[in-house]
DNA sequence: TTGTACGCGTTATCAT
DNA sequence: ATGATAACGCGTACAA
């Protein structure tokens, strides 16, 4: 007869090393044996609220950190259908003007237990393929980057949430959280016109974006509102450098100085600054009045102290994984604008009327 | 007898509807009654390099485009055990203060078809707990956040590949990506000394970074070399205000400005160099020397056309992702360090001697 | 509360 | 080149 019997238990070592052996990873199964219960009760109990009595779960959890175990999150996926991973669909240039705003998109949706995968795209270039974005179980998205109409409809044709930030679509209701430009836009010129300011210029993004658009629309109704010429705009690219080659256009065209330069923002606000100031000698305020758009840390530096708009970018942050959240948990209801209005930074680098 | 029998080859129409039905997502199998094959035969024509003939290959693709398929990247993570994803650990500062490496390393890695997910701290705290590091199957990891011993021993634990950026560990071999802190200090030093500085002072990071305190050793030790006094060293938190609050401090301890500051990086700089000019009206680099380290955009800004040393952002954000992808596919094999040299930009915050 | 059995959607192995 | 079949690791009805 035979006499020795394989443990009816394994000990942690031998599982260890069944799995060694096998090069495979560390499952729930494993735990499972190891804890003398069955798999399920392994997956239940890392699980929130759901149904364990409090022995079991003390052993698993006890046989569970001896081998290292953690759920797997790709299996997960594959039958809640439920990644935790949300895309941000964004231009480089996000990243270098408003850092601030990807540490607090990344600090909400981790408070909410999701995580960020990137898609950066060189410029403001819109991306070419978003198939990775299909490929991977992503929950939704946040898009900051000019998507085409047809880009934008394979989203929803994919039910897969999405929420537009601080950029907007015509002629199509979708989720988005951004800030008033046009409102922005108007209040800065009002405060420019009543401190005095007539001659306008706007130096502003590219022509195909729509906030740019927005901006130079509230310049020019205002100033018409108010009886003023409309302003010189010239187009750049967000960045510093299109700031100080849209000075020396405006300069050029004009053959001299405007009153106020409205900057579509900052970055291009203190390129433009820099450029008067140490290329071509204006004063500023003096001779000419600078004004930004953002908010971003540098514009509060000493040297600087721009006058500027400043976005509540925390909140929109909140806004935004607050409202993906949603649809994410309830299947996409109807859509919504979060607006937030941008409040004047009064720096320096203007002379600014009484508040409207 | 039973006379109508279903279509042997169901329509796109019938598919979808079917699919509609039970709420199902499109699949391979789906894919493959469209194209009437088998569906490996699905599989294999995602997979680049599989042996498919022509014309099924041809079929396959058009029933996919149909039907909108795409392949379900947690289902194949699950076999291949490979996510193409790779985790980014960084602080929230990193973003701030070099914006241009995230937008490159998410560059590079995207050229290899892998994507970063986001896993900031805020400000220079350690991570607390990596456990969603491991639930996600990453496929490898970038750590520009200092992490503990026992953290960085999980990974290895736990076999996942991982390259350490800017970091560096005592005894401990890892790989690693970095940037020659102690040469570029002691090049500064140099430099300076031989313009004719004597008394040195130091605004750097928080005593516990050990990039912190290589720039310090660097140039202590040059100093000594030269036969010069010890700097004065302050703490900040690697940001403007800390440049601020650094030369306020160095001030107040001396009694007096000493001949030249080096400052950890460039936002420490800046702040100390705004606060040097416009706050305590010393003139840079009349009465005052500031350095700073990075290379960042806002340094070469006109207003201050900052002397720093930079760091070669690309190659390092292309090292990180070769290195990283090398470990990935091979399974690691043995440690490597590599270092980067900086070099210096010769701006006007500082008058520097002859190169060394 | 606990265990059994099946499905999630793909890749890999092995025949053919 | 193609198709059947077995993993991959987990969640979840369902039965007990």
């Amino acid at each position: 007869m035979t006499h020795a019997t394989p443990p009816l238990s394994p000990t942690i070592a031998d599982i260890k090393a069944l799995i060694h052996r096998e090069a495979r990873r560390v499952t729930s199964y494993d735990v499972a044996i190891a804890a003398g219960v069955s798999q399920s009760a392994v997956s239940r109990c890392f699980k929130p609220g759901a149904s364990v009595s409090k022995a079991t779960y003390a052993r698993v959890m006890q046989a569970a950190a001896e081998l290292a175990y953690t759920p797997n999150a790709a299996a997960r996926s594959l039958n809640t259908r439920r990644s935790n991973l949300v895309a941000l669909i964004a231009p480089d240039l996000l990243h270098q003007q408003s850092p601030e705003l990807l540490a607090e998109l990344s600090r909400q949706f981790s408070l909410r237990g999701m995580r960020l995968v990137l898609f950066s795209q060189p410029r403001e270039a819109a991306p070419g393929s978003l198939s990775e974005v299909w490929e991977h179980q992503l929950d939704g998205a946040i898009v900051a980057a000019s998507l085409s109409e047809p880009q934008l409809a394979e989203f929803e044709r994919r039910a897969l949430p999405f929420v537009l930030f601080n950029l907007s679509v015509r002629d199509k209701n979708v989720n988005a959280v951004l800030c008033d430009q046009v409102g922005a836009a108007r209040t800065m010129v009002a405060r420019l016109a009543a401190a005095g300011h007539k001659r306008f210029a706007m130096i502003d993004g590219p022509a195909g974006s729509a906030m740019a658009q927005q901006r130079r629309r509230g310049v020019a109704e205002r100033l018409a509102e108010l009886g003023l010429a409309p302003p010189l705009c010239v187009s750049g690219e967000h960045d510093y450098a299109s700031g100080a080659r849209g000075l020396r256009e405006i300069v050029a065209r004009l053959g001299h100085a405007p009153d106020a330069i409205i900057c579509g923002n900052d970055a291009m606000a203190i390129g433009c600054l820099d450029t008067a100031r140490h290329e071509l000698g204006l004063a500023v305020p003096g001779q000419l009045s600078v004004t930004g758009f953002d908010g971003m840390a540098q514009a509060g530096w000493l040297s600087y102290n721009l006058t500027t708009l400043r976005q509540p970018v925390r909140q929109m942050a909140q806004a935004t994984a607050d409202m993906l959240a949603g649809l994410i948990g309830t299947g996409n209801a109807g859509c919504e604008r979060r607006v937030f209005s941008a409040s004047v930074v009064e720096g320096a680098t203007a002379r600014l009327g009484p508040t409207a």
